[in-house]
DNA sequence: TATTGTTATACTCTATAACTATA
DNA sequence: TATAGTTATAGAGTATAACAATA
C-alpha cells in the first residue's frame, strides 16, 4: 500500500524506499488516467501487448504469465471481447481451451497506447537529461533485479493497483 | 509490423515509469508487511511521526497535513488510541476540536517503527553502493520535485493503496 | 450558519470457491 | 478424476454524505 514518512515540511526524512513508493504511486496514476481516455486499464494493456506477442494463448496462460487470477481475466477479456478488441477462439484440439486473439480493432487500440505509454515516459522523465535518465533507469534496473523482480511484470497485477 | 514490447521474459519493456511503479508498489508492500508485526499500518506510521513533531494537533489538521480524509482519521485514531498508543484531548478553548498526543508507549513504538524503517530503506538499497544510492536518491528526488510532489506526503494516503 | 468529529451507507474491488463442460 | 473457463458470494477498503455537538 503506502510508506509515509514525515508529514510537514520540517521533517524532510528521504529514502530511496519512500521515493519509490511515493513516485510509482503517482506515476501509476498518472499512467492511469491516461490510459483511461481509450478506456481501458494498466491491465488490459498489458494483456493487449501479450496477447499481440503470442497469439491464441489460453486465458490461464496469459493470467499466469500476468499473475492475474483466472476470474479476473474472465472479465478482463469479456470487456476486451464485448469491444471488439479481442475475440476468443475454441481451441479444436481442447474445446475446453479458448485462445485470445487481437482483431485488427485491438491491433490499433494497442498502437494508440503504445503512443500514450511513450508520451508518459517522456512526461515523467520530463526534468532529466538522456544520459540521466539512462542512469536512473540502469539504478531502478538493478535495484528491481536484485529483489527478483521480473521485467515486465507487475507485482500489483496480482492484487490492488 | 509493431515494436512488440511483450510482458514475457522475452522483451523486457524499460520505462522509468514502469520500473517505478513496479518498485514502488513491491517496497510499499515490504514496509507495510514490516510494519504490520507492531500492528500498525504506513499510514499510523505517518500518523505518528506527524503527531510526535507537532503534540495536540486536531485530527482535521493532521489529515489536512497527511491527505487523509476525516471519517478515515477517526478510525485510525480510534485504534491507536484503543492500544494506548496516543491519547485525544478535548480542547479548552474550543471543545469541538481534539488535540491528538503521543503516550509513552506511542513513543516507544514510533521508536521501534522508526528502527523498522531503516532496516527496511537498507534492505531496498542493499545491492547499491553508498555513492550510488545517494545517485539514486538524488535523481528520484528531482523526479518527484518536477512533478510537484511534497516531500513527506504520499498521495496513496488519499486514497487507494 | 459554519465547523469538528462521528456514524451510516453505499460502492468498488478483490479472492474464494462452487459450478459447467470438456477431457 | 482433473482441468479451462465461468459464475456467485462474501469480504475488505473506500468515499460520500448525513448527523450531533459546539462555536
Amino acid at each position: 500500500m503506502t510508506t509515509a514518512l514525515p508529514p510537514g515540511e520540517d521533517t524532510p526524512f528521504a529514502s530511496v524506499g519512500f521515493l519509490l513508493s511515493q513516485l510509482g504511486h503517482y506515476t501509476s496514476r498518472r499512467f492511469t488516467a491516461r490510459l483511461a481516455e481509450l478506456k481501458i486499464d494498466p491491465r488490459q494493456f498489458a494483456m493487449l501487448r501479450h496477447i499481440e506477442a503470442q497469439q491464441g494463448r489460453s486465458q490461464q496462460a496469459i493470467g499466469q504469465a500476468l499473475q492475474i487470477p483466472p476470474s479476473r481475466m474472465v472479465v478482463l477479456v469479456d470487456d476486451l471481447e464485448g469491444r471488439g478488441l479481442v475475440e476468443r477462439r475454441v481451441d479444436p484440439h481442447d474445446r475446453r481451451i479458448k485462445g485470445v486473439h487481437l482483431t485488427p480493432a485491438g491491433r490499433e487500440l494497442l498502437q494508440s497506447a503504445l503512443a500514450i505509454a511513450k508520451a508518459h515516459e517522456a512526461d515523467v522523465c520530463t526534468e532529466l537529461s538522456a544520459t540521466e535518465r539512462d542512469a536512473l533507469m540502469a539504478l531502478l534496473d538493478r535495484v528491481a533485479r536484485s529483489h527478483g523482480l521480473l521485467s515486465g511484470v507487475h507485482p500489483g497485477l496480482r492484487e490492488d493497483c
